[in-house]
DNA sequence: TCTGGGGTCCTAGGACCC
DNA sequence: TCTGGGGTCCTAGGACCC
């Protein structure tokens, strides 16, 4: 009974299931979350919206052809944060070994929990009783030996439902299904994949390795080798730290000119060291991306001698790394801003001269407000649009 | 139809050190 | 004078996931 100790537990539309909490009267809607302008994009659809074809990744205006009488709700990342600690909360009260994807779905190893319940099974059906009653949020739990099998089998259960592969049964469950439904398969490894006469996990099953390998590399050509076998070795691993943090916008219409850009760049680089403070981090590595109207990337990336949370020093970063970039002369549709090689803000950091202190202490001010009333609540004078300047209307 | 925002991991080349 | 191999760090890009 308990060769398949591996839970996952995802929870159904969670967005979504989380604005009806606090509207209650969204319930059994076509509702989604997602960007309601032009280049918005769906997050979460509910099950009634998803009868229509709407998909999560698929363009806002494409949804609402779709589906006219489609709610578009624009997301509320700090909600979903605060109700996904309640969530995994539920998840901890039942093991301490729970390791996280996402804010809506962990995997949950409770070989620990022989001595409690019958089953793994019991505890999948335990765990989304707590979730409904005592949070009022339906959740799909996958059962099976290994995660990414576990993985797979909360997928075939949702909406709201478990679903349990025995390990007898593993390998027909897992040879029957395509193998895009494999994990770390997208779009480039399934066209290659797809050059090999490969439709089902099974015909996977079926290739030798170094067919694999040649086709796609030793990593992904061992690991799908594997994978199509039932074999993971993985363990669920708790808590893992976050190794990055990144703010990054698409804008309505694309950026033109350098001052524009920079004006867009200090923005980001407040939002960023607002969400660093916040965390109690600091980041060592300052990596600016840029996407272009065609949809191609750039990156640049700087490190610097110590790790910084402070919005100015981000934002004289951004600047240097902007200078390597072709912007100003060329359209910018997305920019963004990230802090890697992270460090926990209490490791004391040398202050370089007087003033650096008093600026320290107007931003740590400036991100406690931020905090209470939201990211655009304080910010440069530079920032504000003519309407909102005081005494702008009383300039000639 | 027209493509978000937040992440993780991998690769590959070059710098630098031993 | 010409040469090795290994290890680590940094940077840029890309695949992938939710």
């Amino acid at each position: 009974v308990w060769t398949e100790p591996i839970l996952h537990v995802d929870m159904d539309s969670f967005f979504v299931e989380v604005e009806r909490l606090d509207d209650p009267t969204l319930t059994g809607k076509t509702v989604a979350v997602g960007g309601p302008g032009p280049r918005g994009v769906i997050a979460s659809a509910s099950y009634e919206a998803r009868r229509f074809g709407v998909r999560s990744a698929q363009a806002t205006s494409t949804a609402r052809r779709m589906c006219p009488e489609l709610v578009v709700i624009p997301p509320r990342h700090e909600r979903y944060s605060e109700i996904s600690a309640r969530v995994f909360s539920v998840f901890r009260s039942f093991t301490p070994l729970v390791e996280g994807l996402s804010l809506d779905e962990a995997f949950l190893d409770v070989s620990g929990l022989r001595k409690h319940y019958e089953s793994p099974v019991e505890v999948g059906e335990a765990v989304r009783t707590r979730l409904r009653t005592d949070l009022g949020l339906p959740a799909s739990v996958g059962v099976a030996s290994v995660k990414f099998l576990a993985k797979l089998a909360s997928e075939v259960a949702k909406p709201d439902g478990l679903r349990h592969v025995r390990k007898e049964d593993q390998l027909a469950f897992l040879h029957a299904l395509p193998a895009s439904s494999l994990w770390g398969v997208g779009p480039a490894t399934l066209a290659a994949l797809s050059r090999l006469g490969v439709e089902r996990v099974g015909d996977v099953a079926s290739m030798p390795e170094t067919t694999l390998v040649a086709a796609v590399g030793p990593t992904v050509g061992r690991h799908l080798h594997d994978l199509a076998r039932g074999h993971d070795p993985r363990v669920v691993v708790p808590d893992i730290d976050v190794k990055s943090v990144s703010v990054e916008e698409t804008y309505d219409q694309d950026l033109l000119g350098r001052e524009v850009v920079e004006t867009a760049l200090l923005a980001h680089a407040q939002r960023l060291s607002g969400r660093l403070r916040r965390a109690g981090l600091r980041a060592r590595t300052v990596t600016l991306k840029v996407k272009y109207p065609d949809f191609t990337l750039a990156t640049r990336s700087h490190t610097l001698a110590a790790a910084v949370d402070g919005s100015r020093q981000l934002y004289q970063a951004a600047l240097e790394l902007a200078r390597g970039l072709d912007v100003g002369a060329q359209p910018v549709r997305l920019l963004g801003l990230g802090g890697g090689s992270l460090e926990p803000a209490d490791t004391p950091t040398q202050l370089e001269i007087g003033h650096e202190v008093e600026w320290d202490k107007v931003e740590d001010a400036v991100a406690e407000v931020r905090q209470k009333f939201g990211d655009r609540a304080v910010g440069p004078a530079r920032l504000l649009t003519g309407r909102e300047h005081p005494g702008s209307s009383q300039e000639p």
